[in-house]
DNA sequence: CTCCTTTGTGGAAGCGCTTCCACATTTGGA
DNA sequence: TCCAAATGTGGAAGCGCTTCCACAAAGGAG
């Protein structure tokens, strides 16, 4: 049916073993033949059979990604950078998604007994000792992105100091009933931030008001960390009337978006009635006009994959833990613009 | 290392055959044997490897899907569509990306050799002929989505009718100097909506304006379907200073809100000085009251699974063609509303 | 010119499965 | 009771590679 080395090697007048070192550069080799070789695998199309291939080295030249809920503008990005990445280094990319049906235990057991992956990205999933455990039992590369685990390789961002920086910009606007909306607290970023804010309220002198901390519901078995989550854990705050916060930290830019949609139904202004501030600054953000922290969710992908294939690749030690920086993007909904020009406003 | 077949033998004091049997399911095998070996499957955490197990049984229990630039909400809509149905069948899924680096003949090239995938869903991708033909001759099940060619199955969307429709809509409203944004349009769909453009224009009796059609420019090999395209072209439209369309039909929802951005820059408003129907209905096109032609995008996705796991598994005859529906959703910007009470947008 | 390296090459073994064939055992009909 | 058919089982062969080992050929040193 397909070609495969035999056919190369009768072709090319030689043994398998010598298509097989011309094809991965390996052994010694003469120069000639080589080139022998490689005219033949050009002229016939030929590609080593994958799964051949992967049984005989084993090693599938593929990564795992999983993901919880895949939905969410922060995922996509990251995945637009690990992709770029992977592919970059020859590698495919096998998409897990988490959800109700999909657990956990059973995507990682299944992953790591079936050897389909050479090397594993977990996208903010919280892990607890006993699957760490059995993960590194099974000696197969992990890397954390957006989560943290001692014994594991992580790239995470600095959660708590980018909310606190937040909540301190809005302190700084004159703000002193500050609210906040989060994310449920199984996700480890959306307890940071927490920390982060209330760590900022308090070294400004303000008390901790637990009617101004709304944690997105948990609907469905996801995190809270969308639109519509946003949206009615504002309508909540709102309903404080006229002892409602002047101003929120929003624990997400999709959740912000939902919010901003509960102030304006209510005939609120942002900023004036309510000043925002949201995380991630994800693509959109830039076009309402969000203030944000930003998230280099990009580069995060990319970095994550590079350690993942060092880990595959190399004899790497363990202890790898990327902190990126957040950074405030200033833009209208904080109010810090109000009596500027239009044009400054990235 | 790995727990393999052959201890799961030992251990249930069978042959490999046995448990071959026993865990897939085929040939003959008595009840309680059966029983015996899964309890020993199960004790020992044994799963068969999947490279061991493709290279024997000609299947990998995978499908690739090929999108180009892995950007824009459809992606990820039609994304979360496939995903879902193709872990409910118990496939895996390798995404493959189009872009300047990848080209889209070296992927296909490599898939089909490699064998590495059973079937591969291929997204808004245009194929000529001679690609068709080498799709066929090798065998491999093949689904297009969001694209037509005549010899392989497909999942498509009424591209011409819903253009036609968005078109006339705006037409309804009184305007007669409506303008379109396109995509690039090496893009079938952006050719087949500017046909429904035209022939609504024609049959109202409209002349068609070659200055009020921008096609989005061509940057750096992406099909234009971004916001940033959808901004630069409004503004094009805006340059046409009082001889401006005063509605535009814009070929996606993303640009549309591009579109939009420019419109608020010129310090105009949507609906009354430019009316504005986008394309796809993506979450956030109810957010922000985007009137558009909703395409199932989910739906699509799962179909294009459905269909694909049919000629994977079963023998089928060629020459499905799913034509989806698409539906007007009206909200705030193509002046419809205008005088209606708030609840009743959408 | 010999002997010992070095370099290059063919192909068997083995990766962990499925499948097929041969054989053993059971069943049931006459 | 006996025999043919049905049922169940073990394990060899083979999937298409990589890798290792044995060996041939070619240099290099003396």
């Amino acid at each position: 049916m397909s070609v495969t080395i035999y056919d190369v090697a009768k072709r090319a007048g030689v043994g398998i073993g010598t298509v097989s070192r011309a094809i991965n550069n390996s052994g010694s080799i003469a120069p000639r033949t080589k080139e022998k070789v490689l005219a033949v695998v050009k002229e016939l199309g030929y590609r080593p059979h994958a799964s051949a291939r992967g049984l005989a080295r084993r090693r599938t030249n593929t990564i795992g990604v999983v993901v919880p809920f895949f939905t969410g503008y922060f995922f996509v990005e990251l995945l637009r950078g690990i992709q770029g990445e992977v592919s970059k280094f020859q590698y495919d990319l096998i998409l897990y998604n988490v959800d109700e049906t999909n657990k956990k235990e059973m995507i990682l057991r299944k992953v790591l007994q079936e050897r389909k992956v050479d090397g594993m990205l977990l996208i903010s999933l919280e892990m607890t000792n006993n699957e760490v455990w059995e993960l590194r039992r099974s000696r197969l590369p992990i890397v954390l992105v957006d989560s943290y685990h001692p014994d594991l390789d992580s790239v995470t961002v600095e959660n708590r100091r980018g909310a606190y920086v937040a909540t301190q910009h809005l302190i700084r606007q004159g703000h002193s009933r500050i609210g906040m909306i989060d994310g449920h607290l199984k996700s480890s970023p959306a307890r940071v931030r927490l920390e982060g804010y209330k760590n900022a309220l308090r070294d400004h002198d303000i008390g901790f008001r637990r009617e101004y901390l709304v944690i997105s519901d948990y609907v469905t078995g996801e995190d809270g960390f969308n639109r519509k989550a946003g949206y009615q854990a504002m309508k909540q705050l709102l309903h404080l009337g006229s002892n409602r916060p002047t101003a929120v930290f929003v624990s997400s830019d999709i959740q912000a978006i939902g919010a901003m949609k509960a102030i304006e139904e209510d005939g609120l202004n942002v900023p004036n009635d309510m000043a925002i501030v949201g995380f991630d600054d994800i693509e959109l953000a830039q076009y309402i006009g969000l203030t944000t922290m930003r998230q280099p969710m990009f580069e995060m992908g990319k970095l994550a994959v590079d350690r993942l294939v060092e880990c595959i690749t190399d004899v790497v030690t363990n202890g790898f833990k990327k902190v990126f920086h957040t950074s405030l993007i200033v833009r209208n909904t904080c109010g810090a613009l109000r009596h500027q020009s239009h044009n400054q406003i990235t």
